[in-house]
DNA sequence: CATCGCAATGACAACATCGGAATTACGAGG
DNA sequence: CCTCGTAATTCCGATGTTGTCATTGCGATG
């Protein structure tokens, strides 16, 4: 199943608002303040349509990962200076490991591990595999084209879409 | 060398905020609402005087390196409810993992590794070893009390003490 | 007692990051 | 051509986190 493919016409500005999991206001501010400019068809007046690609999309839920965790939007910016040369391709196995004012995309297991036993200030850990998971998922379930075969139409039960991790952690 | 014996008399506002990295006014707002007050004096009213515990600068350097990679002070104050309770002891060894709003403390290696294969979200990472190191190097260096028999009593150079991390991480 | 230095306080401004409401404009359909 | 839905734009405001500056007050020293 290959998502990309649904990037014929690309995604409208409030479905990809939906899909990431941020208002329209945020996704309209972000294009304005050239943080995510959508590939397929920049806002080019009122009324126009802004086009985002699937590309943008895994873009955005990275910032909004980011975002959740606590990161200033300032520092988001700084850090897609690195990463929009990275973001590209085999999302599957990389993990983002974030100094400060560094990036690195550490790709093996061995390298991950490695680069955080160096690490001397608070290092940001983000996997990118699941980012490009909980995309897909949300497409499907945003999809506005028929088939929606699911027995989960209500608009809730978004968040924490994977929640093994916080029971291994503890409450807070 | 234990400098947690300085606490005979605490720390003043403005050697906390030079020892620790920050400006006297993110002490004075961090002391007003409540994210740091002084262990050993609160302020009683204008012209009285703040006065800090060694425990106070881990902490207030615990939140500057926060505050570097990032977060926001927001997230940093839902984060101490947690650090409080185990930031006092045996800082040497531990690693702090945070993802969102769950906070852990990894003593073990092991642990800590364990924690970070199942990490769903953005992981902030911060080894609290260092912490403690650079906080005892700079109640030294900005030390009021004689003996400074240092080759290097110019104001600056005091950031980037450890550098050794960036160039393995590359340039941003 | 007068003065000086330092530190807390208060008032104000600035900036980033939004939310909300009203307005404007585009494109499709009758 | 008119209308309708959608979406971009504009305007206004709120909030949090500082910086700057002036004021006030404490304590020590002359």
């Amino acid at each position: 199943m290959d998502l990309t493919a649904h990037t014929s016409h690309g995604y409208s500005a409030k479905l990809t608002a939906d899909v990431v999991g941020i208002t329209y206001r945020q996704l309209d501010y972000w294009a304005r303040t050239d943080l995510v400019v959508p590939s397929l068809a920049k806002a080019t007046g009122s009324g126009s349509r802004r086009q985002y690609s699937y590309a943008n999309l895994l873009e955005l839920k990275v910032i909004k990962r980011l975002l959740d965790s606590g990161i200033k939007l300032e520092k988001v910016r700084s850090i897609f200076d690195y990463m929009r040369s990275e973001l590209q391709e085999d999302i599957s196995r990389a993990n983002l490991v974030i100094d400060g004012s560094n990036v690195v995309c550490a790709r093996s297991d061995a390298e991950f591990i490695d680069v955080l036993q160096r690490g001397q200030g608070v290092l940001n850990v983000l996997p990118l595999s699941n980012v490009k998971q909980e995309v897909d998922a949300a497409i499907i379930e945003f999809r506005p084209s028929a088939d929606d075969t699911d027995e989960e139409p209500s608009d809730e039960a978004h968040e924490e879409s994977a929640g093994e991790f916080h029971r291994a952690i503890g409450e807070s």
